[in-house]
Parts: C-alpha cells; sequence; structure tokens
DNA sequence: TACTAATGTTAAGAAATTGTTAAGACTTTT
DNA sequence: AAAAGTCTTAACAATTTCTTAACATTAGTA
C-alpha cells in the first residue's frame, strides 16, 4: 500500500511559497497552500494535512501562534509541524518546540535538504503509528487505522476507550497496575484513577464484560 | 528503611536545571546538576545517581549521546534515563527509546507531572526488582498476571492471601516468623497477628493444608 | 490426665475497592 | 450557533476483602 502525503505550506510569501511547492508536488507529495494564519486554521481542518510547514516570521498571527492553535485541538495531535526560521540560533526555535513543533529548518531554503527533511519526518511518523495491529479471539484492533473488530463487526471506541483496551491487549493476561495505566494513557494529563472504571465500562458496554477482567485491589487485564 | 533516590539532571539552560531541581529537592529528592554532555557522564560515575534526567537538545553532545554512552557500560544498567523532549510526537522520542531511554517528558514541564513521573518511574525500578514466576510442584504462582494455577486449575486468591503466598514460596521450606510476615505484607498498616491466621486459612482451603506447615511458637513455612 | 499456650475456625462488622450513573465541562461535528 | 460526542468526576450502590473477637481445638508438657 503506498501512502502519499499531504502538505500544507503556509507563508505570506508567495514566492517562497511557489518555490517550496513546485519541489514538493515534484517528490510526489499532495501540496495545499495559504499566506497568512487565520486561512491556514481552516485549511487544516479541510484539507487534513499529514504535515504543516509554517513560516515562523507572518504579519498578524504568526506562526508560533498557528502552531500553538493547532495543538489546541487533541484531534490533531498527530499532525507534524515544521517550521520555518530565520536563523537557528534565534529566539524561534525555542519558542518553536515547546509551542509544538516537530522540527524545524533555517531559511535560506535548500530544496534537496527540505525534502530530506520532510521526507524523514514522516517516516518517523509512519514508523511511530504502526503499532501492529492486535488479534486475539473474537477481538481485531488496529491503531493505524483505529479500528475494532469484534465478532467481525465494526465497533466504535471514542479515543480513550480505544487507547485503554489496545494497551490491555499489548500484553494479554497482564495485570496493569491502574498507575500503569495512568502513566500511559493519561500522559499528559492528571486525572484520577476512577476515570479508568468508567472508559472501563464503557468498553464492556461495547465488547461484553468476560474479555477485561477486574483484580480487585490490583488493577485490570486483557484476557481471551 | 527509607531509600532517598538521587538524580542527575542535565541541561544546557541554568533556568531549567534551577526550576527543575528546586521542584525536585522539594520533594526529598538529591540532585546534582551538570550542563553538558561530557560532565554529565563523569558525574554519572561519580555522583551514581539512580536516575538521569537528560535534554534531548544540547549543544556537542546531545541527550541521545549521552544517554547511549550511559548504556554503554554495564555497570550503569539499572541507572533509570527519563529525556525531555520538546514534542512526543518528534523524532527524539524514538531516537531516545531505541538509545535505551526509559521514559520521555515533553516541554513545557508541569512541575507536579514531573514528580509524579519521577516517582513512577522509581517505583517501577525498585518493583523490577523481585518478581518474576514461581513453580513448585503444583502450584504455580505469578505475580504479573496475578494468577495462581495449582493442579493446573485456576484459583482465585484475595491480594493479601497472594501475597502471603508468594511470600511464603520465594524461599520455600523457610519458616517466616509472624514478625517477618506482617512487616513484609502488612507494611503500611498496623494489625494484630491472628490476621496472618486467617488468611492461611482462606489459603489452605484453596490449595489443601499440606503446603502451608505450621511451626508452633515461630511460625510459618511453605513446602511441597 | 489436666493444664497452658499457641493455633484453628468462624462469623460479624468495618474498611476498601469497584460498579454504575449522571451531571457538567470540554471537543468536535453539523 | 446548535447538536452530538467525549471526558472527567462526584455520588451512591454493590461487592469483596480485611480484621478482629470469641470460642474451639491441638500440641506440648508437667
Amino acid at each position: 500500500m503506498i501512502e502519499i502525503s499531504k502538505i500544507l505550506l503556509v507563508d505570506d510569501e508567495i514566492d517562497i511559497l511557489e518555490f517550496l511547492s513546485y519541489n514538493l508536488k515534484k517528490e510526489g507529495f499532495i501540496v495545499d497552500t495559504c499566506n497568512n494564519g487565520k486561512s491556514a486554521l481552516k485549511k487544516v481542518s479541510s484539507f487534513n494535512p499529514d504535515l504543516v510547514i509554517l513560516d515562523v516570521m507572518m504579519p498578524e498571527m504568526d506562526g508560533i501562534e498557528v502552531c500553538e492553535k493547532i495543538r489546541e485541538k487533541q484531534r490533531y495531535d498527530d499532525i507534524l509541524i515544521l517550521f520555518l526560521t530565520a536563523r537557528s540560533e534565534d529566539y524561534s526555535e525555542l519558542a518553536g518546540f515547546s509551542a509544538g513543533a516537530d522540527d524545524y529548518i533555517t531559511k535560506p531554503i535548500k530544496p534537496k535538504l527540505l525534502v530530506s527533511r520532510v521526507n524523514a519526518i514522516l517516516k518517523r511518523k509512519r514508523k511511530k503509528k504502526n503499532d501492529g495491529p492486535i488479534e486475539i479471539g473474537d477481538i481485531h484492533i488496529n491503531k493505524s487505522n483505529h479500528k475494532l473488530l469484534y465478532l467481525n463487526n465494526e465497533i466504535h471506541l471514542a479515543r480513550k476507550e480505544f487507547n485503554l483496551l489496545y494497551y490491555l491487549m499489548t500484553v494479554p493476561g497482564k495485570v496493569f497496575t491502574r498507575e500503569e495505566i495512568i502513566s500511559t494513557i493519561w500522559k499528559d494529563a492528571i486525572v484520577g484513577y476512577r476515570t479508568i472504571d468508567e472508559k472501563k465500562k464503557k468498553i464492556r458496554e461495547k465488547i461484553g464484560s468476560n474479555h477485561i477482567k477486574t483484580i480487585k485491589g490490583i488493577g485490570y487485564k486483557f484476557d481471551i
């Protein structure tokens, strides 16, 4: 299966847009462009890019701000963001990373370098995504397309439910303590233990209550 | 016995070092810092930390490289390494894990989260030291999936029962005094000695009364 | 045998843990 | 902007587990 990545270019200078666009399209990427922050945010939701290349310096809303706004939305968590900055030493780099950037390229931009960086970053994404599909008994779960098949029916799980079930299924039979679960599924937030219980209940509603077992005083485990 | 963990912080930005150091010391950790990779390697051998917190982005020798160098030495195998990265999606995470990292935290760093992650990771380390499944005669006991097999049947034990049996089985034949048992299984509570007897009874009900033997006046032991 | 200290057994109540539900905040879609 | 979906938690219910007191039994021993 071939995957073609979509790239959204954002820069206020038309010349640069065209230059980059040309070079990336030549490599087989699907490219869309826009020249300011506001329309970038719209295009992120309509075009649904894999990678957004953002110029840091733009009038009105600068790249950092656009980046932050994208990162605010959980559903864009797996969009990659690459900054174009004037110089590696300057402030942009730091600010960019703390705003959630994945990489940055300094101007002046060399086409070859750009393409290789873009390829590299997209490759990493695919690699990371490939937490392989797991099939156990009636249950087929696939992280790369976020699909769960139960008795050959496709079942919808919300994000946290999905992650929880997937996590438990990575080591069937192993009892995961609540702490383990929290620190894996809720990495970036601090939530109470009971949140797990509620998610688990939702999952049980959908795939029956036999598969996720409670080990009282310890945690939960997945069993066939 | 109290264990105080030693943490080595490595970051090129003094501000961050101080910020993290302050927050970790407040939690009772022993903290040492340095601001580049080379001195980090020296401090690892002199300070002998339990955990090294490494910034990925550093001039000269970056965090990944430091990590790799630490992992090269076998004698540092049980040092934990935690990375500070700009973003969970970015390259650092992958490279970090393949270099032998144990965990990573994304910037910007929230003190509470940092502390809870550090505690979690150190706890895991301590726990890891002594687990492993035990098989003696008819009895297979496995802490990681909290399963007891007796004559190939799965038997349910409540938490204290399970812990008690597991504890006795760690050294078959050894007579454990009531005091030893209490101070191991009932670490965090004060209970009377007779509580042990009741638990032991429950276990005997489940796996027969031949395996746990009473040594009058002294304690209990596990025998085949 | 009778006594004594230690252990066995039981059951009740306390404590802890998990199940369940629903409300409200937040996110995403329409 | 409204609607639909998701996440988190508080509150209460249900269940399991824990602990102990009380009484029974046993092993050791005088």
